[in-house]
DNA sequence: CGGCCTTTGAAGCTA
DNA sequence: TAGCTTCAAAGGCCG
């Protein structure tokens, strides 16, 4: 909830994390935006030509556009990674970590000594966190980028970029920094006020059943994120679609993600549509889409609305660490998401949904305006249903 | 069939 | 620049 924290500095909640971390990490983000260079790139498009010559055996040949060339060479990058995960560890790795906070892609090469304490496994740190049941997110699905793609390399992309027509995006602040994070400083989160009320869904306790720390800290999420699971669902390899950004291997998100349906006999499918690039995850979305399978196996539940309520409450439950690492992961989302969609917007997207109904009603109603906030609190929360304590 | 619900965070927009 | 708005994922529900 940034808009209720953005103005006070009592409140002890993530967002306040997030401008405590962001006064730190300005200076390394110079260093981390060059860590997948253009140059990668350019080398990819190149190099991986023959790669994809022999990958149109799999899928039929695509007339790509720009925005797919970026995506084919993401996937191609993907595909690198994948097979370099194969591969031994290589020893670089933790001795970069080491030196400093860690700058290589957190998820997939999260350093044994991310924790203080170290208590991420080993065998964790070489996968992927963000669980893809269902298929792959189009960023997420990258992450198994070892470091070396990440490396902090000369600084070339940096002004490449910005030098870059069309790249209007402002570079993000580094929040590398925001995760050296002081040894025994490991805070729990003070609950915000915003979090803690109007459960609208009956939300049992499973919702805080047992603490997320201890379930992050434990195998249980890591461990599920396999070379397999990175891999795709029968061990299809994420080159069998078109973009892994785009194509998980079933579900809904393979046709919204670039407007690319299936059967293109329709009328509107023949007309050259733009892909739709989607914005790239933030922190808490990492984690909803991590944690969802594990709150509907301990909980039950189905329904997504009350699963994002109990999400809600363990995000804000888990330590500084914890939810920093997947603030990292978002960052590294959206360096990448930037670098291979340069010209790509958030604005981009605005409009692609239809405007809310209660939205509409708030409009016709008062002609008052409201804030967002507000709207959402008192349309959506009528009541606390459980007693605070469960919560 | 498509919007709603529900969450947090990022980014765009507006006054 | 503060505050507001929209979108991102997910899947059951409902009109």
């Amino acid at each position: 909830m940034p808009q209720l924290n953005s103005g006070g500095g009592d409140d002890l909640g993530a967002n306040d994390e997030m401008i405590a971390f962001k006064d730190e990490g300005e200076q390394d983000e110079k260093i981390e935006e060059n860590a997948f260079t253009e140059g990668d790139l350019a080398d990819l498009k190149s190099s991986l030509v023959n790669e994809s010559e022999i990958s149109q055996n799999s899928h039929p040949p695509v007339v790509r556009t720009g925005h797919q060339e970026e995506q084919r060479v993401y996937e191609e990058k993907h595909r690198e990674h994948l097979e370099h995960l194969n591969d031994v560890p290589k020893p670089q790795d933790a001795g970069m970590y080491k030196a400093s906070t860690y700058s290589g892609y957190p998820f997939l090469m999260l350093p044994e000594h991310y924790h203080p304490n170290g208590q991420v496994s080993p065998s964790a740190n070489k996968v992927a966190v963000v669980q893809q049941p269902h298929g792959m997110h189009p960023l997420t699905s990258l992450l198994p980028y070892s470091n070396e793609h990440f490396n902090p390399s000369p600084s070339h992309l940096t002004s490449d970029m910005s030098q870059k027509p069309g790249v209007h995006r402002h570079q993000p602040h580094d929040l590398s920094s925001f995760y050296s994070l002081p040894s025994g400083g490991v805070g729990q989160i003070t609950p915000s006020m915003g979090w803690q009320s109007q459960p609208v869904y009956p939300l049992s306790s499973c919702g805080f059943r047992q603490p997320y720390s201890s379930s992050l800290a434990s195998n249980s999420s890591y461990s599920r994120f396999s070379h397999s699971l990175i891999m795709g669902p029968s061990g299809m390899h994420p080159t069998g679609i078109p973009h892994p950004a785009i194509v998980p291997s079933s579900g809904r998100q393979e046709h919204d993600q670039f407007d690319i349906k299936p059967h293109p006999e329709s009328k509107r499918e023949r007309e050259p549509k733009k892909p739709v690039i989607k914005k790239p995850l933030n922190a808490f979305m990492l984690y909803m889409k991590e944690m969802r399978a594990k709150v509907i196996a301990e909980c039950t539940l189905k329904e997504s609305a009350a699963i994002n309520q109990i999400l809600g409450r363990r995000w804000h439950a888990l330590t500084r660490e914890e939810q920093a690492k997947y603030y990292e992961l978002a960052r590294k989302e959206r360096q990448l998401h930037m670098q291979l969609y340069p010209s790509w917007s958030a604005r981009d997207n605005y409009g692609k949904k239809k405007r809310r109904k209660r939205d509409k009603q708030q409009d016709s109603a008062t002609g008052e305006k409201r804030s967002a906030f507000a709207t959402f609190k008192e349309d959506s929360a009528p009541a606390p249903i459980l007693p605070m304590e469960v919560l």
